[in-house]
DNA sequence: CAAAAATTTTAATCTAGATTAAAATAATGC
DNA sequence: GCATTATTTTAATCTAGATTAAAATTTTTG
């Protein structure tokens, strides 16, 4: 992850492409952004585009695939940070509203999954329940260790990170409520899992 | 709401359509999905479907209607069947659940707003905010009547909405899934929101 | 600075998918 | 059963937007 060589010319510029694209995809879904509309953010040609992507779907391809990657990093910072199931939860959720909000910049959420090709398709699929999985797996942790109340980890899971997902749709980058967002989310997603206060 | 007359041919065929074009909508976006792809689901020709709607954006535009407006429903059924705040709350989540996965039949997402000619777009958020707000006074009154414990009702708000929002994503009609959903989703989303015991 | 490599644009092409008009079929009222 | 109306299909057309090739421009290197 840590890049200590300074990109390349071509390596940041693609690295540009794949935000301004993130940010179309999230707004109008991956068919409704045009070449057009991601090369216009940037200043440039549609056609400039494929010097840097095969096409259009490979572009999709690299924004779903970045998105993976840095929510498969959360999770491995989150199990390391964390000293039970509560905290690695409560830490992953911190770890991706991040992703959401921070300088990251835009991350694609992956809503249009069945436009990929077939072989990215299950790729990004597979990581994603893996992802899923992940998740739910720190908090049947944290039931066994008794940070957290028991419950459906299934549902529970689905519920948290539709909450995550949906944050595209209705935060569109002013800062203070990206701090508001930091600060609260995940408490507020995390607030129903303590432990009940046992009763004597 | 009650349609005691019988629907006409007409009726029931768009109503058919309306829901079909949901369920493609929710998979693949709006612009994603082709005309094809709707009347293939209900063994038509793409060019029948222009004798119920005027065009593709037009049955995007009755989609999202029909979704607003089941929510209004949801939201009023919701005020006048709680007795609190926290009811109203819960109330409105299991009915807008009900929404997602019931009979009622897929509802389109309001995922791809952007897509529509200004009025419908206009008519569409504005409809979409007061359903937001909405729901932000019901948390407001529930904090205010004691049902519910002080927290931020915008963020909260927002954080339940997506979760019901998403449900689309990961749930594929499968009935004990719907079932598991409508029973528990509830209860999830507002178990963190009880009023803590006072403590004497 | 000149040559080579990298990047971007211009100008076509090509195709999927929206839309329409006219023709064909089905349903309904009498 | 016939005439009328409702519904659907067939067969075009039309357009936005993806893609490509070649030319132009910019950057880098020696």
């Amino acid at each position: 992850m840590a890049a200590i060589a300074a990109e390349t010319r071509f390596e940041i510029q693609r690295h540009r492409i794949l935000k301004a694209a993130a940010t179309c995809f999230n707004e109008k879904g991956f068919s409704g952004t045009s070449l057009k509309d991601v090369s216009r953010h940037l200043g440039l040609t549609d056609a400039a585009l494929y010097y840097y992507v095969k096409n259009k779907e490979e572009l999709v391809y690299q924004c779903y695939l970045r998105a993976a990657e840095l929510g498969r990093d959360a999770m491995d910072q989150a199990r390391n940070d964390g000293a039970n199931g509560f905290d690695q939860a409560f830490l992953y959720i911190r770890y991706h509203v991040e992703i959401m909000v921070g300088d990251q910049g835009p991350v694609a959420i992956m809503s249009e999954i069945p436009s990929l090709e077939r072989s990215h398709r299950n790729e990004i699929l597979q990581v994603s329940r893996q992802h899923s999985s992940g998740f739910e797996q720190l908090l049947a942790r944290g039931i066994d260790d008794g940070s957290i109340n028991p419950c459906d980890v299934r549902m529970t899971g689905n519920a948290i990170m539709g909450s995550i997902n949906w944050i595209p749709k209705w935060f569109h980058g002013k800062a203070s409520t990206a701090t508001q967002i930091r600060s609260e989310f995940p408490e507020i997603l995390m607030r129903g899992l303590r432990p009940t206060v046992a009763r004597e």
